[in-house]
DNA sequence: TGCAATAATGTAACCGGTTACTGTAACCGG
DNA sequence: CCGGTTACAGTAACCGGTTACATTATTGCA
């Protein structure tokens, strides 16, 4: 055995089981138009040569190539592993592999992102991973594209898989108003330009303008930092001698974790000085002390449904166009709640 | 545009730029070759036509698919996704992409796996995803693999990436012997057959051992349920009457949440009445309160060697036989420090 | 019994690239 | 001025599958 174990082809198979290569094609692909005889030779004999048909080959005369992209300028934050989960499993349901490929947001719109119709047969797009030209080219090329985590462009139908964030957003907000008395809350955005965060914030100014609140920007702390930097950003925010507040109203999990950890190093105690709130409420919620109130959101069946509506296009169906799943204020500790 | 995108080939690339479709392919493949003149012509023709190569008609050519895998029983768990970070960034620096797919642990090792040698150039196996009998099936056909967090078969020279279990988890037992006393520690086993767990179990005998505490079986809670499950086994465990007992070392950070709310909802002090100690040093163990002590695992860095092996391999080089990456305890105040 | 429909198989073209081989022209030193 | 490199480009075979079409054997039914 010094050849590759690729060197076995169809050919051998039909040689060796003294049939035509275009008869072992069809005892791979469509069984039940064989005779049983050459079914049980063609079968036996790829057993014992260990034959497995070369997927660029196949790929090449059918044009399918089995794969479903996905593009995600990282990989490492939190809720990537049930985001991916998710997805995998509705993919593998109907055979078809998961490639990753991570790209920061094109520069210009001119790279080629390393997934695309040359080697899969659809994409799902993660927050912005792509330029609006690329997904406009690749509407009009009819190649299957689902966006998740972010909506689909004014003029592109293409499917897209959300979580709804602004009312959960108004909720979470009114809940620190009505419930807690707190009135004064710092929303602290997060790094980047992602979807979610912008309508996060909507739901806060709608839940401060329902209440008579006025907005007050000082209470806005940027997301112009590093996600790492996350807690400096809080400490340098709790130096500036800051309008007063008793809430904090963080756009994610992760920062809602840095925000407390700066607090208590301030001395600030959480909820009794101030409340701090999360979104996503990612694995580790639960655990924190005190417990953090946060917004769940599904993620794990975002990817799900990602893949479902993908598995949707490259069945040829229309796919929902806009499909915002539920997510849910979850009541703990660090809102002043138990 | 009523065409696929990918209706455009080399040949529409030759005719556009008169010339023939070798000197588009020499362009694409080794530019140097060319003259001024055609490249010029080629490189402005392949921008109009917005022409990629098809994947699949150049891997059938070379027999090289620019895919490696990663062969994982799941993607949920908590360390998945610095894993796949690291391993992602270390191929993308050489053009590989990252093929994912999840297999239970092969039943009779009969079932083909989703990733091989027909689509992909080589695969990164986690852990016992892989039947032996294909490992050494792969290993003859000169297919590259690379292990982790699983050292290769007694035969088969594969290389393999780890992290030291053992040592860690010998001193992580003695400083709770030495440093605060504890003499009577439970074991709490990992669900599954992981590699790792076996090696942090041996270092914790070892451990004992070399400090003459007799090895005391009824301390062991075993890995006889499912990850979910393990709070109720550890509250299981507590209400069978079991022996004294003032420390837990859990074989990772997530068995030791559960233990920790196991404990303190049976009305024991972490880390006063019981010391809880694990293994891994996820994201979120300096969060909990008492912060974890637990042992650092590079995670990432995992994820990146296997990539650089993996790398290695493709390269045709020799890869480092069995690398096992340096861990840490991280002392912080769930076992008493502070 | 004969003819059409049907089932099972084989032949060979094709998918879209790569590359060995060949040919041509320009260039080199003696 | 000539034989030998060198640089560049074209022709066509090949990679390993799929499938349209042709062929042959079998069956059903008048």
């Amino acid at each position: 055995m010094t050849k590759r174990s690729h060197s076995i082809t169809i050919r051998d198979v039909a040689r060796q089981a003294e049939v035509s290569v275009a008869t072992v094609s069809r005892y791979i692909n469509h069984p039940k138009t064989l005779s049983n005889e050459n079914a049980g030779k063609i079968q036996q004999v790829m057993k014992e040569l260990n034959y497995v048909p070369l997927m660029a080959a196949r790929h090449l005369a059918t044009h399918k190539t089995g794969t479903v992209g996905l593009l995600s300028f990282t990989v490492e934050y939190g809720f990537f592993g049930p985001l991916v989960s998710g997805l995998e499993k509705a993919l593998k349901q109907n055979g078809y592999n998961l490639l990753i490929a991570t790209t920061q947001a094109e520069a210009g719109g001119d790279v080629m992102p390393p997934i695309g119709p040359h080697n899969a047969d659809g994409v799902v797009v993660f927050s912005n991973t792509l330029s609006e030209e690329r997904l406009a080219e690749w509407y009009d090329a009819h190649f299957p594209v689902v966006l998740v985590h972010r909506s689909a462009p004014q003029s592109l139908p293409i499917p897209s898989v959300n979580v709804e964030n602004k009312n959960a957003s108004y909720k979470m907000v009114e809940h620190l108003i009505e419930v807690h008395g707190r009135k004064q809350v710092v929303f602290v955005r997060a790094p980047g330009t992602q979807e979610d965060a912008h309508y996060r914030e909507m739901g806060y100014k709608a839940a401060l303008k329902a209440h008579s609140i006025a907005f007050d920007p000082n209470l806005i702390i940027g997301g112009d930092y590093e996600r790492s930097a996350a807690r400096q950003a809080m400490q340098k925010f709790l130096a500036n001698n800051p309008p007063h507040f008793n809430a904090v109203f963080a756009c994610d999990d992760d920062l809602a974790v840095s925000v407390i950890s700066a607090l208590q190093d301030a001395g600030l105690k959480v909820p009794e000085d101030v409340a701090v709130v999360g979104f996503d409420d990612q694995h580790f919620a639960w655990l924190l002390v005190p417990a953090l109130t946060t917004v769940h959101a599904p993620t794990e069946e975002v990817g799900r449904m990602a893949g479902q509506q993908m598995l949707k296009l490259l069945d040829g169906q229309e796919a929902d166009f806009a499909c915002v799943l539920p997510t849910e204020v979850v009541y703990r500790q660090s809102c002043g709640c138990n």
